[in-house]
DNA sequence: AAGGTTAGTTAGGAATATCTAATAAAATTA
DNA sequence: TAATTTTATTAGATATTCCTAACTAACCTT
């Protein structure tokens, strides 16, 4: 008989992330800090830990500090593992500010799959090795942005010979509705 | 005297995407259609309905077929712009397969700032433009995965020339851990 | 038009995740 | 140690989103 293990929600998801990240900063979490980062009130907090109690994933007896479980420790560094990618991918890919793209990353982190997420990471390692592109190249998309989306100043630098026609309808493909 | 607007939930924001696309293609939209569509049961379908109706994203009277008001109509085009928009950055440019792609931007069409999602268009633009992208360099993407993230392919049709130390580095930076 | 089928609604209930107000335990300080 | 402050818990309420079971309205079919 299988004990089948009911799915985490993003919420619960984002406690023990919370509660992984204050373990590393100090060795005793407390309800309040807790209260205080995801910013609900104790009560809330108090709740939800009775709940992670009885899936195993803190232990925790009243009044005493708490700590994650083997699991639930796997399950808060798998959060911020996750959290970090989506950060990076945001800030140094996409070039969002730190603050915007933190926040985002936080509720993209619990709907990504692995897999997905991999592709991310993937996809950032090709950025980084391929000659084409580097930290070089995505400066360009800095110019191309402030510049209202304008080819030229990645034209003017690129290495191939495009006709715009070209350019549209490769723009065309990617960007514009279906419907 | 202002009159306040509660924000959507991600729920509510599927009713509508599910009523507009509903819409597209057929012109009554009828409780069982969205029923189906959202997978879930007829009277949760009642319930949600009662409760746009009431934030006027919806005209509805009981046994009636439903229409989408000019507000909510908005809200619906709106999810389907970023649900598209998010599909063909994950298929086109990570390349992930249509399905997994369709769930995925399901769930992250509720969650990403219009400027975040305005910078994944200017960078699908920016890929399409730049000389030095394009969809023959996403190519060398597909090869760089399938080799198990070996740059050697990458390096092979790339134009410059870059020492293996150097290329080891710019991975680090990106891709690995923080702490 | 009567009867059956399909579609839709009501009623009532459960889980999740919040909150406030009141209370209690623990820690600090005088 | 007694008093005060801080921290945490309980109790009880609300909002969301879903469900099942039972009922009803609307629609076909003959």
């Amino acid at each position: 008989m299988k004990k089948i293990k009911k799915p985490l929600t993003s919420s619960m998801e984002d406690y023990l992330e919370a509660i992984y990240e204050l373990n590393l900063e100090k060795s005793f979490v407390r309800v309040k800090d807790i209260a205080k980062k995801l910013n609900v009130k104790m009560p809330t907090v108090t709740s939800m830990l009775k709940n992670l109690r009885d899936r195993e994933y803190v232990n925790y007896e009243k009044y005493e500090f708490v700590e994650l479980t083997k699991e639930g420790e796997k399950v808060g560094r798998e959060m911020r593992r996750r959290h970090d990618v989506l950060l990076k991918f945001l800030t140094k890919i996409l070039k969002i500010d730190y603050k915007t793209a933190d926040d985002e990353a936080c509720k993209m982190e619990h709907t990504l799959s692995p897999s997905t997420l991999q592709r991310v990471i993937d996809f950032m390692e090709f950025i980084q090795v391929c000659p084409r592109a580097g930290m070089e190249w995505l400066s360009h998309f800095e110019d191309f942005r402030k510049s209202g989306n304008n080819p030229g100043k990645c034209l003017e630098r690129g290495s191939l010979d495009t006709p715009c026609q070209v350019i549209r309808d490769r723009v065309e493909i990617l960007t514009k509705a279906d419907n």
